[in-house]
DNA sequence: ATCTTATTTGGCTATTATACCAAATAACAA
DNA sequence: TTGTTATTTGGTATAATAGCCAAATAAGAT
């Protein structure tokens, strides 16, 4: 593998890996609905604020996230929204795998 | 957060674990012009039998490719090629990432 | 049965990621 | 200024991952 081609591979593993996070995908989801505060993360889900402030800073550095500071607040939303549709394959994925366990059993 | 949507984003953050990694990616997309045994994968990349080995590994428990046994070789292919799609938006993201370190220059 | 080739597995070490806590910073309010 | 709230940063312990080597397995060839 040329030069060219394994810089490309990684800057795609970047990005696919600040998405590989339960509590990411759960981020980017909330995001569709439009920008959120860090606070309202920390509301929804249990979980210390440096540690949704950490996840959202693996977003912001792939590149997936902005963010801007509104007073004391800091507003996050979404950079590039089609990381969403990814999602409809990561199911079929899912339950291409259920289908196989099925018929293990 | 309640248990189900947990577990939901569990299981798509096991599978964009797997693919998280420049190897692995390089693997789908070979993948994708049909099926391939690991010794193929061996000779095109500097990369021990083994680590490769353990790449598939990593792609078939999460179910995203599937293998058969033909004779000595081992033949991996995708389960699910929808999984190539998603680079389109990763590519947008990459881009859209450039731009941005452009305009800070 | 022995040899060779293809692949997986186990073990080890180095690196990276995660989560929590405490401390630091930043902005506004009193 | 001092206090309060929102967020980030640093430290640290723990867990997960990656890559390499050697050994184990599996199938076909001699």
């Amino acid at each position: 593998m040329d030069n060219h081609r394994k810089q490309l591979y990684e800057a795609r593993a970047k990005i696919i890996k600040a998405m590989a996070h339960p509590t990411r995908l759960w981020i980017i989801d909330e995001l569709y609905y439009g920008e959120k505060c860090v606070c309202e993360f920390v509301d929804r889900i249990d979980a210390d604020f440096s540690t949704i402030s950490k996840h959202l800073l693996v977003l912001k550095n792939a590149g997936i996230v902005d963010f801007e500071k509104k007073g004391k607040q800091v507003y996050y939303r979404l950079k590039v929204p089609c990381i969403l549709q990814f999602m409809g394959c990561v199911e079929a994925v899912i339950k291409s795998e259920s289908k196989t366990i099925q018929k293990k059993i």
